[in-house]
RNA sequence: GUGGGCGUAGCUCAGCUGGUUAGAGCGAGGGACUGUGGAUCCCUAGGUCGCCGGUUCAAGUCCGGUCGCCCACCCCA
């Protein structure tokens, strides 16, 4: 009996694997750019986290849960997504009482029991960030550009839809204005809005349906009934993206489906994926540190889809030469194989002494190396990769295989090559090649 | 959780209204080609036809179930 994965849980193999290496690359490149510091959080959390930080009528937490008890009888949860995490974290290590402000990034696997379909997984990934004590909107700003910047960067073409949500002043009195406007046109809604005008009104705003989007644009709409502040708030983030020429389109109907947001929600969808189309969404968490037992500080972040951000760069990653392998003749030449490996690996560090400390006792190679483009390619593609042969076979099946396996560089290793202490070196590109003496490589 | 489609070689797929040793292309390994790759030609390996049961003289083919995949709903990144 063959025993296969599990359900929705998939091995990431082979060119997906290099995405979202690419991925993970470049988030950690950009979140850094912009003072975040990664961090590595628990994948196992308590069942309760999620619970109150989520909130317990929304599908994640009422049916999408892996949760368990442990051997010690505690009910635990593979984290459904990063934030909860996060805040329990950043209260339980009391982090605001050494920090002014807190920036955090994470890159990380989450579970959802949902059935798989397009950009849906049951483990998937997110890569996401946290700003902790940021209460301007300043903050909203600066976390937006950062994911623009990401999804610009790995050539992601999304849109960004913005709204505000208010916050607990305006938001109570707002939902009690839909909730009677909505009542009154019960009877036309889908089966589906009824029942969400009961455990959760405003997700009736981003019903699909058609007869309950007309009922919808008539209803009233939040962005009219922000306090003084929220909406101040709003007008200034929106000034600080038109500075930052981030494009954006208010969307007054954008709700999220978590519990804690407050104020700026935003999402960032792409219109290739089919229906799971939000690549990045995130917001503003007010009161979410407070709720969880910690002080009252404002926060914000977001999270990006991996899998999905994925599924839209399937042609970023082409197949380009790089890297040498060295190709021995036969066995008896092994060694000399050997030795010469090891010389070129260890010799790259001089690429990095030409910035640092010219005053080498390889002055010689460098001096070589400053005036030798060949050299200097050469050595690049050694920095980049060198590989020895899985096996000996005949020169013409270890060509064949330099090929089909992409080196730019196929080095030579036969008698006469080793008699006179040197390499040929083929750059499979265009077919050139040339010798090299080792002994600059030595001592 | 619900609905639709699909499961044949590593991959993409043929395989007629059930009929005997299950095929192709690509890929893989080897050779033609003894120090030079990409091209061409030849050879080889690799399958309990997803799994279990049923109908039948006979099932890859029909039926039921199950598991998985894909797509959508719900919902979300």
């Amino acid at each position: 009996m063959k025993i296969t994965k599990v359900k929705g849980i998939y091995d990431i193999l082979g060119k997906e694997a290099e995405i979202f290496s690419l991925i993970e690359e470049t988030f950690f490149r950009l979140t850094k750019h912009f003072g975040y510091k990664r961090v590595f959080l628990p994948i196992l959390e308590k069942e309760e986290l999620f619970v109150r930080s989520v909130g317990d009528s929304t599908d994640i937490v009422e049916k999408e849960m892996y949760t368990f008890l442990d051997k010690g009888k505690r009910k635990v949860a593979l984290r459904p997504e990063g934030t909860a995490g996060a805040v329990r974290a950043y209260i339980e290590n009391q982090v605001f009482l050494s920090e002014s402000y807190t920036k955090w990034s994470y890159f990380g696997e989450m579970f959802r029991y949902e059935n798989p379909q397009a950009g849906r997984r049951r483990q998937f990934y997110q890569a996401g960030c946290e700003y902790f004590n940021a209460p301007s909107p300043l903050a909203d700003g600066e976390v937006i550009y950062l994911a623009y910047r990401i999804l610009k960067e790995l050539n992601v073409n999304a849109k960004l839809y913005i709204n505000s949500i208010g916050c607990d002043k305006c938001r109570g009195p707002y939902k009690t204005l839909l909730i009677d406007y909505l009542k009154s046109k019960e009877d036309k809604l889908c089966s589906d809005c009824q029942k969400r005008l009961k455990r959760n009104p405003l997700r009736v705003l981003d019903c699909k349906n058609p007869v309950c989007k007309d009922i919808i644009d008539e209803a009233p709409n939040i962005l009219d009934h922000l306090c003084e502040c929220c909406k101040l708030h709003f007008e200034q983030l929106k000034e600080i993206l038109d500075i930052l020429k981030v494009p954006y389109k208010i969307d007054p109907f954008l709700v999220r489906g978590l519990d804690y947001y407050t104020k700026t929600v935003f999402e960032f969808k792409v219109d290739s994926l089919g229906a799971q189309n939000t690549v990045l969404a995130g917001g503003r968490y007010d009161k979410l540190i407070k709720e969880l037992g910690g002080p009252d500080i404002p926060a914000l972040g977001f999270a990006m889809g991996v899998d999905r951000v994925a599924l839209c760069m399937k042609e970023a990653i082409k197949d380009t030469r790089h890297g040498v392998i060295l190709l021995p003749l036969d066995e008896k030449l092994l060694p000399y194989a050997v030795k010469a490996f090891k010389l070129l690996s260890e010799s790259t560090s001089i690429l990095e002494q030409i910035k640092e400390d010219i005053d080498t006792k390889k002055f010689n190679l460098v001096l070589k190396l400053m005036k030798d483009e060949k050299l200097r390619d050469f050595l690049v593609a050694v920095r980049d990769r060198i590989e020895l042969p899985n096996k000996i076979s005949k020169i013409r099946k270890m060509f064949s295989l330099a090929d089909k396996k992409n080196f730019a560089y196929a080095l030579i290793i036969g008698e006469e090559e080793a008699s006179k202490n040197l390499i040929t070196v083929k750059n499979l590109d265009t077919g050139n090649q040339f010798q090299l003496s080792l002994n600059m490589f030595e001592g």
